[in-house]
DNA sequence: GACCAGGCACATC
DNA sequence: GATGTGCATGGT
């Protein structure tokens, strides 16, 4: 008999089926688009990458090597450009510090041990600090987020005052540490809270979630 | 025009 | 330690 957690991820993969998370082209990209899709609308993240990318400057050393004032001003879809510019760069003399630039470097470190290292970088907090390790360093770290926290209160299996810690360990303990099932899980948590949550409010009756138990 | 988005750091009490 | 606030654009 799996737990509800498994029960949780078989209904959205068969409602959504895979997701295809992350969107870029290398891991590189991976982590700036993390950084700048904080409290955004990614769409947005894309259109600041491809203003990048059109100007190939997506690379650590490019990036590292422009104004902060020059930077933001080619992030400005994204909003919070200024803090944002300010966090990619803090990003970027870490890794070109202690990993001459390079991601796969830094994917050979112990997982939470670079856990604790991304933190300590002022402007990676959780979430991007583990979108970073799943989704660019394919590390089985489950990523918790404001729609996961939302439905998991829904179906009453967090309390509203639990941190980002618990939320995830509840998810680790109760899954293997899979990447592709923590990759597919949260990007179908994603895809649930704005298809369903949001559009439909109060409308839970078109959510495939709705007759599991506790809902 | 209001509300929200794939957060985080910092000030203040 | 908890609670509040600034950061800012773009879609619905």
């Amino acid at each position: 008999m799996k737990n509800a957690f498994y029960a949780i991820f078989d209904r959205l993969y068969s409602f959504f089926g895979p997701q295809h998370w992350w969107p870029a082209d290398s891991p590189f990209e991976v982590t700036v688009g993390a950084i700048l899709t904080q409290n955004t609308n990614w769409s947005n993240v894309e259109k600041a990458i491809n203003n990048l990318k059109k100007r190939n400057l997506l690379s650590a050393d490019k990036l590292h090597r422009l104004s902060k004032e020059r930077l933001a001003s080619l992030i400005v879809p994204v909003g919070y450009y200024n803090i944002k510019a300010k966090r990619l760069k803090e990003f970027l003399g870490f890794l070109l510090k202690g990993y001459q630039g390079n991601i796969k470097k830094m994917s050979l470190m112990d997982t939470l041990l670079l856990r604790q290292q991304l933190l300590a970088v002022n402007g990676i907090g959780p979430e991007t600090a583990d979108s970073i390790l799943l989704y660019a360093l394919n590390k089985p770290i489950f990523v918790v987020d404001a729609y996961t926290k939302r439905i998991l209160l829904r179906h009453r299996l967090i309390k509203e005052n639990d941190d980002y810690v618990q939320i995830q360990n509840l998810f680790m303990q109760n899954l293997k540490p899979e990447v592709k099932l923590f990759n597919e899980y949260h990007a179908l948590l994603v895809r649930l809270g704005k298809e369903i949550c949001l559009k439909n409010r109060t409308k839970c009756d078109v959510c495939p979630l709705n007759s599991l138990k506790n809902n």
